[in-house]
This record gives C-alpha cells, structure tokens and sequence, in this order.
DNA sequence: GCCAACGTTGGC
DNA sequence: GCCAACGTTGGC
C-alpha cells in the first residue's frame, strides 16, 4: 500500500505547531473532529506513516506550518466523552463511539508557508485548502503537491 | 465584523 | 425525503 499525504488544519490558539514540538515524543492526539467527511479519512484511509501538512487556520496567519506524519491509526476521541470538553458529544457512547482521532507526531518544522504564497503557485492550483468555500479540516494532498511544497517550497526532502 | 459556503437539524 | 432555518468555518 502506498503512502497518502494530507493537509490538516489546527487553530494555533488550540494546538500550534509549536505545541506539538512541545508535546511528549511531539506526538499529539488529533481529538475534536466533528465531521463526518473528516472522521471518515481517518477512519478509512489514513495509516501510519502517512505524510501531513500541518496547516495553521483561522488566525493571523494562515498557511502551512510543519510537517507531521501519522503515528497511529484511529481510535476513539476521548473528548467526545467528556461533559467538560468543548467536543463532548451526548449521543456519543463508548459502546458506540461516533468519533475518531489518529495521533500525528512532529516531522519538520518548517518556515510558515503563507496560504496567499500556496496561491502564487500554479502546481498547487487544485489543493482543496485553496478552493472557495473550503472548510473541510481534513484533505487529500497528492504526491506531485506534496514534493512540490516539500522540494520546492521548503527546501526539504519528501 | 462581514459574509460566503456548507453541514446539520427538525418540522412537515 | 424535502427543505428552510440555523450554526459553524475561516479568509478577508
């Protein structure tokens, strides 16, 4: 089976790439996804060792922060169980779990690649992050978009 | 703060 | 099953 990539996006106020850095073995659990397209990529096609672009959203600024590579394959989102989280989910039970989180854990850190830079770049035209009204959390990257912004835009082997 | 896009909910 | 209303995402 060959390796997937994928473009993942996290609040920085909620979990950074700096974060990750931080986080024990750099590893962190991708809980909080409450979408089913979402939930369903990490359910159905995401293994280990898969490659992820680390998008930074809905802050000053946008764009591609780091890379990451999937490190375990999806299990059960804990904070769908928690009354206390903001992800708590009441129909959700552990006999049946509705949602799902991999873990993701720090490959490279790279320089902030800006969403208006991915835009200036004809070979990262059809990126799902870069089409109008796009707000899945979770999208395919493919192959020649991944070597093009690791290669050409980091500088960095893929 | 605005607003386009899109997912979810719930009445019928 | 339809679809209007509503909520959320996320760039600007």
């Amino acid at each position: 089976m060959t390796r997937k990539y994928w473009l993942m996006k996290s609040e920085p106020t909620e979990c950074s790439i700096d974060d990750v850095e931080r986080a024990p073995r750099q590893t962190v659990p991708w809980v909080g996804v409450r979408n089913y397209q979402a939930r369903n990529f990490m359910r159905d096609e995401m293994r280990v060792g898969d490659g992820v672009l680390f998008y930074h959203s809905s802050c000053p600024q946008p764009g591609i922060a780091g890379l990451a590579e999937v490190s375990r394959l999806a299990y059960p989102d804990e904070t769908q169980f928690d009354p206390q989280s903001p992800y708590f989910d009441a129909k959700a039970t552990r006999d049946v779990p509705r949602w799902l989180n991999v873990d993701v854990v720090l490959r490279a850190k790279g320089r902030l690649i800006a969403l208006e830079e991915l835009r200036m770049h004809p070979q990262l035209a059809a990126m799902r992050v870069l089409q109008r009204g796009n707000r899945l959390s979770i999208t395919p990257v493919d192959a020649a978009e991944w070597r093009f912004i690791c290669e050409r835009l980091w500088n960095a082997a893929s």
